[in-house]
RNA sequence: GGGCAGUUUCCAGAGCGGCCAAAUGGGGCGGACUGUAAAUCCGCUGUCUUUCGACUUCGGUGGUUCGAAUCCACCACUGCCCA
């Protein structure tokens, strides 16, 4: 059994802890948790943190639990928001649990005959048999309001402007409580989570010590941030899922690569299982040569690998290498095969009659989807931020011909640098 | 219950009755420079539109006016003060 926490700590993945928990997990095969909303049907990069904590926790030799909160998930989680949340409908989230689980059960090792093997459980089981009388008088009467007011998220909501519901209120001791029955039914020593989670966690050793007399423990990561101070994992298009239908492996692997130096000094830490020493290799070759951004690279390998397998890898880096590193060859010398194995980006087709007949490069943009209108190409243009075939269009009025399709039939589409967009007549 | 202040475009925050699609900052997007980095500098940033322009915004509803984010009335919400 590895110690858990000294491998977290260098690695910066330690934020707040309980005291004894190291001796706990030192002294005995623990089983931990960590809690997943279903907000969504997929997870994103901000929920990779917490997933690793569980790898690394059966790593360790330690027993890991991925809880779906299908309970929680219908109060909403008052953590870190402003206003009242809106709630999820029944479908809505039971499609999101089925989503998410089907996620977690690739990243941890399920196999019965381990004495550590993962388990995934859905609040909702439990809560779904609990009335609310009974709910009160077992749960409630143990934590008092004015314990539950002191929390930062309820003190926010508090002093804001667009108050809180009781819904939201709640929350905390539905969540405290998820910690309790998992104490009680599975043995449950352990909860982790983002630091933001601290207050809901400790609600939940509060209630198991006063409930049951029993022994809880718990910590917490950092949130991740970017170092100028970004919101991480969100890009122009959105979130950065797990999902490969949302957000496709090359994608993915360009977040990753796009990483600045100091945030992949500090990631690769995070999100990677490389050891202290390959890392401070890494880092010094960034540092003796940033050209070659060797971190960053590093970094958008394992982790595309992590989420999406080798083979995914793969495909994601030819790509990448068609469209980044061989930008100095002319653009007639990709073959059609070229073409067809770039993937993962954006792809739109269209019909080779209205080509022929005849378009205005800006229609043709708006009506692939490529741009929602002919304002935005038109703007997108002029600011010198449209290029086909790796040519900047410097008018917006340009017309297009049939002499400017790839192997008669393709348009490569650079939307700023880094946006690509394959047209296909057809 | 009484008094006062406020509600503006993604956020913060200006805004004389016409020159307001609305200052400025932040954020976002694009460009230059680089290393698909950071910093810096430049442009764009309500929607649609080739120029002109058209259309919808300033808590809600009505009103005054040739004309209102700007004036009036009522309503809603928020903050502060006195009971």
């Amino acid at each position: 059994m590895n110690n858990l926490i000294q491998e977290l700590q260098w690695r910066g993945m330690i934020q707040d802890i309980m005291p004894g928990t190291e001796e706990q997990l030192n002294k005995e095969l623990t089983s931990g948790y960590v809690g997943f909303d279903p907000t969504a049907d997929s997870l994103h990069i901000g929920s990779l943190v917490p997933i690793l904590l569980l790898v690394h926790l059966q790593r360790a030799g330690h027993k890991p639990i991925a809880l779906v909160g299908g309970a929680t998930g219908m109060i909403g989680d008052p953590t870190g928001r402003s206003e009242e949340r809106n709630l999820l409908s029944v479908d809505v989230l039971n499609k999101n649990v089925a989503g998410i689980r089907r996620q977690l059960e690739k990243y941890l090792d399920f196999d019965p005959s381990l004495p550590n093997a993962a388990e995934l459980v859905n609040n909702y089981d439990w809560f779904a048999g609990i009335g609310f009388l009974d709910f009160i008088r077992d749960a409630g009467k143990h934590i008092t309001v004015n314990y539950m007011m002191a929390k930062d998220s309820v003190k926010k909501r508090l002093e804001s402007e667009n108050g809180m519901s009781f819904t939201e209120f709640t929350y905390q001791l539905i969540q405290g409580y998820d910690f309790y029955w998992l104490h009680q039914h599975k043995n449950c020593k352990l909860q982790m989570g983002g630091s933001d989670q601290w207050g809901n966690i400790v609600t939940g050793t509060e209630l198991i010590r006063r409930k049951s007399g029993g022994e809880a423990f718990a910590f917490t990561c950092p949130l991740i941030r970017k170092a100028d101070g970004g919101k991480f994992g969100k890009t122009e298009k959105g979130n950065i899922w797990l999902d490969p239908e949302k957000t496709s492996p090359y994608q993915f692997y360009q977040f990753w690569l796009n990483a600045s130096d100091s945030d992949a000094e500090g990631w690769i830490r995070i999100f990677t299982f490389l050891t202290r020493q390959e890392i401070e290799q890494l880092i010094q070759e960034q540092r003796a040569k940033p050209s070659a951004r060797a971190l960053q690279k590093k970094l958008a390998e394992e982790l595309t690998r992590f989420v999406h397998g080798q083979e995914e890898l793969e495909k994601a880096i030819e790509t990448t290498h068609k469209l980044f590193s061989a930008q100095a060859t002319p653009i007639e010398e990709m073959t059609e095969a070229d073409l067809n194995a770039i993937e993962g980006i954006v792809t739109a087709r269209f019909p080779a009659n209205t080509y022929h007949a005849g378009v205005d490069l800006v229609s043709l943009l708006a009506d692939t989807a490529v741009f929602p209108s002919k304002g935005e190409a038109r703007k997108m243009i002029q600011n010198g931020g449209l290029s086909i075939n790796r040519k900047k269009i410097e008018q917006p009025s340009t017309f297009m011909d049939a002499s400017m399709l790839l192997h008669g039939k393709y348009l490569l589409v650079q939307k700023g640098k880094k946006n690509y967009y394959l047209l296909i007549v057809e």
